[in-house]
DNA sequence: CATGAATGAGCGTTCATTCAT
DNA sequence: GATGAATGAACGCTCATTCAT
């Protein structure tokens, strides 16, 4: 019952929204999202229950999807600043190589349609990042403020590195790095 | 003049519409804002033409309200560190006392029923906040780096500072002070 | 209490409502009409009770401008024949040069918001027109037809030429008496 | 195909305007032309998608079920005079056992939502009684007059014998041949 | 009396969701 | 399960009329 039938079909509706929700907001018709994705009108309701139940799980997946693409191929093991750039650079070319997908998941994530729910999940899938930042706090300039607040600042420092290398892809991997560095001087 | 439009009308509808986009969001009917604010139906569109034109005029309101707030008191010569930290402090202590309107900015800063002239009035009204950045940013780490994007960082470390603020009021000083250490080292 | 205040301003009312009603149809804003006369919204309120008593009160008007320019001139004595030529072209002429008047007063006929007394009044006022009818068809081939068919017959055949002389006004004056002739030819 | 869009439910909805039409006008809400044809507010534009568009189309479909009425049944060779007259009576006969869909049509063609592609393609289906009228032109005393205006003099007589024959239905048939009796007089 | 803001019922259209096919 | 027509509540906006100034 989780997945009906195809997969297919299901991952279509999901894409198919991120790109409609990009163009149209989150107010956009399920009618165009059914259209874009191919399938009937009804059937997009066959695979999520409500429209709230599709915002919902397309907010969790698009989240995870970034999490997983920041943390691809960051080495297990290794000094804490490699791991971290390593990690800040896979997530950088992500949202270069991802904008609708972060354009989605910036509107999901001020909806008051995302439940309580989805939001702890979508923290859960950032769990291996904060941890990095974890670390990072402990012997710094943060290492009395909370957690929360830590993990506030670097998500608004991604945000703002990624801002400018969208508006401004010549520089892109500059951009990238001097937002890093900014962060390393903050936790520092 | 007969009854002529009164700016208390007008405010009352401006603020009902910010009490009520925080209840229910942007898409919350004008009816309701109508009714918030005491007046009928039909008169919200005597003071704006269309719901798009409301909530751009809300939309710029709130941000040269917050602007204000922050610049509020500035010593117009002195130190930069000391200019900056009293606006800083000023823009925190606006924030905390003015939740709703900070959530309904934030709702309507991602809408895209926000014009690009909106949005260019909204930047006026940071000017004189961004020209405090330019100063800091002249000697420091970030003197190669786009005006744009130390703007964006600014901001973005700014949000984080009031969201930790208002999620944890008890300490919003302190939050407030490490914010402003936590950019400073940025600019540094 | 009849005509409150400015016979003026009553006029202006009435001859806007015609210029608005030809160009909006007869669901015109009574706001649109107001403001076409120089006069402000509920002032049209004080000359006519009602939208509908400011239509019928237009609708007769009209009307008996019609009927007196049919009838202005025309020889008390004389041939039928003679009378009934001088008033067509009068009718017809009336037709071309009050354009707006005429389709305002087609408009108006259609509505069912005139009243059945003011559709008796404007009977009334082509009494002078009905009579020389009537005369006409005493002894022709309409003696047997109701006298209510034989206006209904003029009236149409008068409608059809104004017609063609508006839609080619190069040969109204030709147009004009060819329909007369037709109409001559259904009474004889 | 799942539950195909249904003749039978477009036609009550044609049927339903037309009848809410004539007892409303053409300011009737939409609402109780689907609450006539039984058929749920929003249904109507899955089959028409604007007002407008549903009176464009009604206008559309009453011209051409009159105008087949009319030639319905007439000998495609034979006098003149009796092919016309045959298709006179037809006429006539419809006007009197349709008289919701005349009202209606009288309503539609006054309107300035009925497009001028509509009104061609309601001439269009007048084709077929035009031809007549040009024959019998030919040699009359109409013979110099555009063929235009033989075709309002005709539209309009007939009107008014339609009008005389429902306000007087006992002498429906005699009425009819004395409206018939008058064009061709118009055209001898 | 003139003005124009205030009122609130009403309308055309949209859209999430249901359900017959 | 897939389809797309059916449903009806909801919304932004208009406008005739009223009434405070």
């Amino acid at each position: 019952m989780a997945r009906p039938k195809s997969d297919d079909k299901r991952n279509a509706i999901m894409s198919a929204a991120t790109r409609v929700i990009v163009k149209q907001g989150l107010s956009a018709p399920t009618a165009a999202i059914a259209r874009e994705a191919g399938v009937a009108n009804g059937s997009l309701f066959t695979y999520f229950e409500t429209k709230t139940e599709l915002f919902n799980q397309l907010y969790l997946e698009l989240k995870q999807g970034m999490a997983s693409a920041a943390t691809d191929g960051v080495p297990p093991r290794g000094a804490l600043r490699e791991q971290f750039l390593h990690t800040w650079s896979n997530w950088m070319r992500w949202a270069v190589s991802h904008r609708d997908e972060r354009r989605a998941l910036a509107l999901l994530s001020v909806s008051d349609e995302i439940t309580p729910a989805s939001r702890a999940a979508g923290h859960q899938a950032m769990a291996g990042i904060a941890a990095l930042m974890e670390r990072g706090r402990a012997n710094g300039a943060m290492r009395d403020a909370p957690m929360a607040f830590v993990g506030l600042l670097m998500n608004s420092i991604a945000e703002a590195t990624m801002d400018i290398m969208v508006s401004d892809p010549a520089h892109a991997q500059a951009h990238s790095l001097t937002g890093f560095e900014a962060l390393w001087r903050v936790l520092a």
